[in-house]
DNA sequence: GCATTAAGGTAAGTAAGCATACTATTAGTT
DNA sequence: AACTAATAGTATGCTTACTTACCTTAATGC
């Protein structure tokens, strides 16, 4: 049941992020706001490390930089040093729209644990956070390299 | 960071699901397992009290079912009570493979909480079920009605 | 009875999310 | 230098996951 439970609380959590920004007039899904995050945080960073920080596959994270340059939020450029990697950073348009967001985003993190007190909710998400830094060492992780 | 958090956590989830079940010689999603412990529970449902069970909205069990019966574990049949609504059911085929998975898919529940402590699990797993309750409630789930 | 509304299922479209395989390039070894 | 291994990105395919719209059938209103 534990897989089941997680499954929900995720499944909400996208669902609040959907409703908050929309209502806020946006449109973006928590993997776009995640990746521009990361993209502003390291402007030129390649979709590889790009895909690591924020704990998905190269090709998924490919797709999303597919779309989010299509929306012209951000520009890739391959990189001078190293001809396989592309250089990503966000546009003019991409860093208004990040500062735009990014406060919706900050506010309806609170939401998401709504069902809980606050010192529940301190607890919930300190064991989260022990629980996510646990699978950062672990080998088995779904990064895929080529077996 | 609530949300990354929550997703890190389902991403190991469905992962460790994978891993788990395909090196004990399955191959099923999380979802699928989901759909078939509750038509095994309630024999003869109709395809939106499933997806009412496990929490997803109709069209994604209608695909999820698509395949189940493409697979042979599960059969199909109009309601007689009420033709809009098809009955769902698992076959021997279906059954036989429910029971085998199983115990694969109890044990790797604890696998899923490896980075904590017996204690901190528990009052994590206690503080996502209160969590997982209130969403119940909530009017603004993914149900979706047609608006 | 009959019109309206609601509900079950499907279809189409979009976006994740991942596995696998492939190309191009780089790094490392001998 | 030549060979090998590793890496960045992409292509393909499959399975969620959800939205919207639609068709059919049931329930409800009057």
């Amino acid at each position: 049941m534990a897989g089941h439970l997680l499954r929900r609380l995720h499944q909400n959590s996208t669902h609040v992020f959907q409703v908050r920004t929309k209502k806020a007039g946006f449109d973006m899904t928590p993997v776009q706001f995640a990746a521009m995050s990361a993209i502003h945080a390291h402007p030129d960073v390649d979709q590889a490390t790009v895909a690591a920080m924020i704990a998905y596959d190269r090709a998924t994270i490919g797709g999303v930089i597919d779309r989010l340059e299509q929306k012209g939020l951000v520009a890739r450029e391959v990189s001078k040093s190293d001809r396989r990697a592309k250089q990503v950073r966000l546009t003019k348009d991409g860093e208004n729209l990040l500062s735009a967001v990014s406060p919706v985003v900050r506010d309806l993190q609170f939401e998401l644990m709504s069902g809980l007190e606050p010192k529940e909710r301190a607890t919930f998400l300190a064991l989260a956070k022990k629980a996510a830094a646990h699978l950062a060492e672990e080998p088995a992780r779904p990064h895929s390299p080529d077996k």
